[in-house]
DNA sequence: TATGAATGAGGCTTCATTCAT
DNA sequence: AATGAATGAAGCCTCATTCAT
């Protein structure tokens, strides 16, 4: 009885939150593959029906969760990547956004990594580095070269280096390594 | 009677393949999330209860591909690293045997890329990679540094640039980029 | 001020109106099966709630409209028979006033024809016809015969006559038709 | 275990006999509109899959019920309309095999008739109705009138009449009393 | 009274897998 | 071995209906 009326209570908005939440959880420990709706309802104190009041289907709850993750994750990295005067503040900052976003939001097993599938934000994001690596080669801070080959570089070194970090110390040592990787090759990554 | 017995053996490693080739065919246009054993049985002349005679379930079939192009691909990624006298040759035969690779055997649709994926295979794969850049590190071709992480940043790369790979030209192409940017950074890229 | 006074006049008879015109529409777009309450719902400016108020059930709404219909329908065709002093007199009104009506109110699709199904009220409707033939026979209107069957008989036709009405002006030629059929039977029909 | 067995010795073409008795049971008592395919299957010894094994829907099963009643019933109606010489023996052979064919096969209950219903094989049986009644007009059996309108009329009284049988004994009475009011109205019905 | 989100039963269908032939 | 019909669990989703507001 209270638990009914404890669910009654809750807004419409809490019971989308309710459902990502869980979402998040099972996709997290089955992958997106295994994941089935009824997974997701049942990691959940409410009803199979009241999943289709916020969502249409596995890939729609799915969108929803990337979206809300981009939308946090994509404006910090444009900003980072527009306040550079130099290559290295380029490289530092891009880096050490994303990865400080993957040590807060954890990441998904089951599935490579939660940054890889071609959703439309992720591709939205990729396009996005590519331009802003372009405009960074415009401005002279990064030598003229292959801006799309470049940032796919960009990405996979930070989707990989990405699923290794554990711990927020990581994040600090995985920034450096990546910058100076991209800064001066492997004869670089001497000194780190 | 030998006939017959060849023949027999030669039907099972025929159906075998057969099994394979369409289970390559229908996870490359489904993805191996809403790929389903009945559609690789669909696309083949044999029963569904055959299939059953040579694998277990999907997730079975999925390994042997993966084991099979992973057999062909790991002693050639091996081979091109351990006859490496220079970091650039290292870096060079390297991508050059996975960019062939790819651009042979092609890459599947709905699934960010075939190398991906938790399989023990790519994992065993990941691993040789790391012990062969920590040799090469021993051997004084690359300057020490976190072998783990030199490892999965030039797995990135490959495989992002993999994934960007149509034509068979394009493998030279990337093979040069991206040993451009090991060896010397984002200003090495300028002459490429 | 002018909205609230209409918004007032909404009295709860209205609101009968509006749902069953809906159902009116909903079934005869979709017919009865495939109809859902939600259906009707939807095509109404109404709540799901607020349904309940009015109906139990879809079998109740249908009802309801076959009731609305038959309450228009039956005191016509009463009328018509029990004014007639003779068989032409007596089949000429009966089937003028039903094509007549089928003509004002058009027929659902994905059903047979509204006037089937065995309702209770076309069932009472059916029994009319019958006690008003045996009372014509009575009167000697019409040869004595099987009343029974002689009501069927007039249904069917009426039924079946009805469902080819398209224009009004169907209407006085299927009315001659099945009144002289009745009157004469086929040979009676060449004249017409 | 014997039942199991009997089960798997069931050949293909039983099972769809065995759902098609099931079927034509569950419209009879349920109606098409409230029957659904669990009710279908449940009145079977078989599995919920193997429904689909043989029928796509519930649409397809009534087709074939339909299909099958209407392979019997058109062949006999064909013929008995084809060898009339005169009118009596159009009208009478018609409403003769029609009966028979509905006292031999029982009519559902919550469906208006089994034989309404805009089913291809329905209309079908309708126009070859119509076609024979022109033909026999051609032939100067019947009276030049509106072939269409008679074609109904027929099917009118037939299908209602035909509601009415319950025992064979019925059928002559009605074939008799069809019979009558086709040829000469009411007032041929007097003698009958 | 009206509202509309929540409920959960239940329909539809597909699927992996078995197993008699 | 190969076959393919049968199986039934389980997923998907819609629906009628309730009920707190």
């Amino acid at each position: 009885m209270e638990a009914k009326a404890n669910r009654r209570e809750q807004t419409k908005a809490q019971n989308r939150e309710t459902i990502l939440a869980a979402a998040r959880q099972v996709f997290a420990e089955l992958g997106f593959a295994a994941a089935t709706v009824r997974d997701i309802i049942r990691a959940t104190p409410l009803a199979s029906g009241t999943f289709y009041n916020y969502f249409k289907s596995k890939e729609e709850v799915y969108q929803a969760l990337r979206d809300e993750q981009a939308l946090r994750l994509r404006p910090r990295l444009r900003e980072a990547r527009l306040a550079a005067t130099t290559a290295q503040e380029f490289f530092q900052a891009s880096f050490a956004a994303f990865f400080s976003f993957v040590a807060e939001n954890g990441r998904p097993q089951g599935q490579p990594d939660p940054f890889r599938m071609d959703s439309p934000e992720v591709l939205a994001g990729f396009a996005e580095l590519k331009e802003d690596i372009a405009a960074a080669m415009a401005r002279g801070l990064i030598p003229e070269s292959d801006s799309g080959a470049l940032a796919a570089a960009v990405a996979g070194v930070a989707f990989e280096l990405g699923g290794r970090i554990k711990a927020g110390a990581d994040v600090e040592e995985m920034t450096g390594f990546a910058t100076a990787l991209f800064l001066g090759g492997v004869p670089a990554l001497a000194s780190s």
